[in-house]
DNA sequence: CCCGTATCTGCCCACGTGTGCACATCATGT
DNA sequence: ACATGATGTGCACACGTGGGCAGATACGGG
């Protein structure tokens, strides 16, 4: 009695195929073919199991399904910095859409110390696919999902190697464009503020900014690096415009240019008459009213859907080549420019 | 040769603890050993059997050991409203508390019209938990989870069902907080700006003005609903101060405060001089040098440890009777009152 | 030499499912 | 009546792992 108990209480055990098997007057095999789409089965039987599974709360165990060899249907998505306001948006598009394939999205905060233990205790599940946005992912891990058969799809930077697909913004059109503007509208004391020195998107946004500057004969007045965030734009911005006299501003990212733009109000330089500002990424809060900042738009949407594609499309074809997607960004003209 | 190679080439399969045993010349059950913590298992062997794993790339498949009956290590994470700050911020926070934990946290979103299907969908898989954060999850969903023996989390908002622990801020204390404060200052014409009318924290936090107010023998003199966002907050902040005269407005989160800001602004209002505005949350840009928004802290470390805590406590004895954990808000003086 | 003990290892079962295969049932055409 | 095809069903296996159980080996004491 004392075991049947400890039995009854203390494990409360998931209810299973067999279990609703018996309840129905019917084979394990039927119950699973009842869940089964396209399986042979009688409708009526097959309505009468799905009657006595209702009742009973029984879902077939994905687990155990999984392990059979199909497709696990989990996706992890290695964030490499939550803090920041676009790459939390596109995971949240990014999972919207994840949930409406039916893959489940396994979050890994890529800025934790602890991150590469993570990756390798998650990689334990066969995962269908591995997703990286931004962050430096160790070039070990990538490796080591390559050797195990993970696909991955990286975006927001580009990772050669070896069963990796991209997925990425052409980050020098960006700037460019953002540039070009700011020069026919008459700007020519150009500065830049740029991300940490090594990160893949601010090297190509810094380029962008030159190279249209120098199809005009012009070159930057001065530039700095930040690290992707408000209150160090601010900092970095406000050193930059008691130091140096200039009439336009392009930063490595919205936040940044948030900064700049509080920057540019406590030392009483008027934006837009006096100094533009331009952003990168286009978030949200760049088309609030306290902000209305002119930047390039890194279109989240786009971007997500090619992911989803390639995801779909890697998973039908295993060995389909790698592929490198580039989205188009464009200038959204507001009132910092 | 055709069979010979559709089977190596096609299907890359999972290297699994048998090749390793072969290779490595031991027992299947030695590789198992191997990575079990505890397990006897010749100190050299051991040695041998992770060489020999580390080379081919193997992990211990946690699908196959999740099905065996001990836990999955999966959490499914319930959210609300991707789209406020909040909410974002306190799921970032949770993801890297869950990773440390070796705890894998699938995100789904809540706002998605697929959301009940999702939810469904992702209860197939053996979860340890879920946790619910902020939204309104269907009832029918809970009572699904609690018959099925998945232990949820609730915060944000309370829910009142069996199996239930829940974890949520004082609403009521925090706004009460706040407009004493803003009374000792001085003001007596109140606005407040709620979110969506049914929502559990709006409700509490509008209750937590009315009472402040009464207790100084003074009332509401306007209100009205938002939906918790910037833009939102700059309309109705407008219709407000446009209609009445306020020298203080009371709102429901951070972003409807970031968006009276703004209006107040529009309306040559000064702030902090003729109008006091406070928001909730204390997000990471109400402290921005832009906003220098005053606030009441809703602390997300606190929240997210206290969440973690249960969640631990509720592994660790399935039939710990269900709990409710008050979190304390603060009030966050800065440049708005 | 024998026995007890401590340490190590292999066999085998259970976990819960999907599905190939063989078999059963039944309607239909000749 | 019999062959044939269509439709439905149960058996049994495989998926990859952890761990219980018993057997093996080594070692030391009597």
């Amino acid at each position: 009695m004392s075991d049947d108990q400890s039995k009854t209480t203390h494990r409360p055990r998931r209810v299973t195929a067999q279990t609703v098997a018996e309840a129905a007057g019917v084979s394990r095999s039927a119950v699973s073919r009842a869940f089964t789409p396209g399986a042979y089965l009688d409708a009526g039987k097959r309505k009468k199991i799905h009657e006595v599974a209702a009742s009973m709360g029984y879902q077939p165990n994905a687990l155990a399904a999984g392990l059979k060899g199909g497709r696990s249907h989990l996706v992890a998505v290695f964030v490499g910095n939550m803090r920041s306001a676009y790459d939390t948006e596109f995971v949240m598009a990014l999972v919207g859409k994840l949930n409406a394939l039916n893959k489940w999205p396994i979050l890994i905060d890529g800025a934790d110390q602890t991150t590469e233990q993570a990756i390798q205790q998650v990689l334990r599940y066969p995962l269908d696919a591995l997703i990286l946005r931004g962050g430096s992912m160790q070039s070990e891990i990538v490796t080591h999902c390559s050797k195990i058969g993970v696909p991955m799809i990286s975006t927001g930077r580009i990772v050669e190697a070896r069963g990796v697909d991209n997925v990425c913004c052409r980050n020098a059109d960006g700037t460019g464009l953002a540039t070009t503007t700011l020069i026919q509208a008459g700007r020519t004391r150009f500065g830049f503020i740029g991300g940490p020195a090594q990160f893949f998107s601010s090297v190509g946004r810094r380029q962008g900014v030159e190279s249209a500057l120098s199809k005009a004969g012009l070159q930057l007045v001065a530039q700095a690096d930040g690290d992707f965030t408000v209150d160090t734009g601010f900092k970095v911005a406000t050193a930059l415009l008691k130091k140096h006299s200039l009439d336009a501003l392009v930063c490595a990212n919205d936040a940044t240019a948030i900064g700049a733009l509080a920057a540019a109000r406590d030392l009483g330089i008027a934006v837009p008459e006096a100094l533009s500002v331009v952003g990168f990424d286009d978030i949200e809060m760049a088309g609030w009213p306290s902000f209305d900042l002119s930047t390039v738009c890194n279109p989240i949407d786009d971007a997500v859907e090619r992911v989803i594609g390639l995801l779909e499309q890697r998973l039908a074809n295993p060995s389909k080549p790698s592929e490198t997607v580039l989205i188009d960004p464009y200038f959204v003209p507001r009132g910092t420019h």
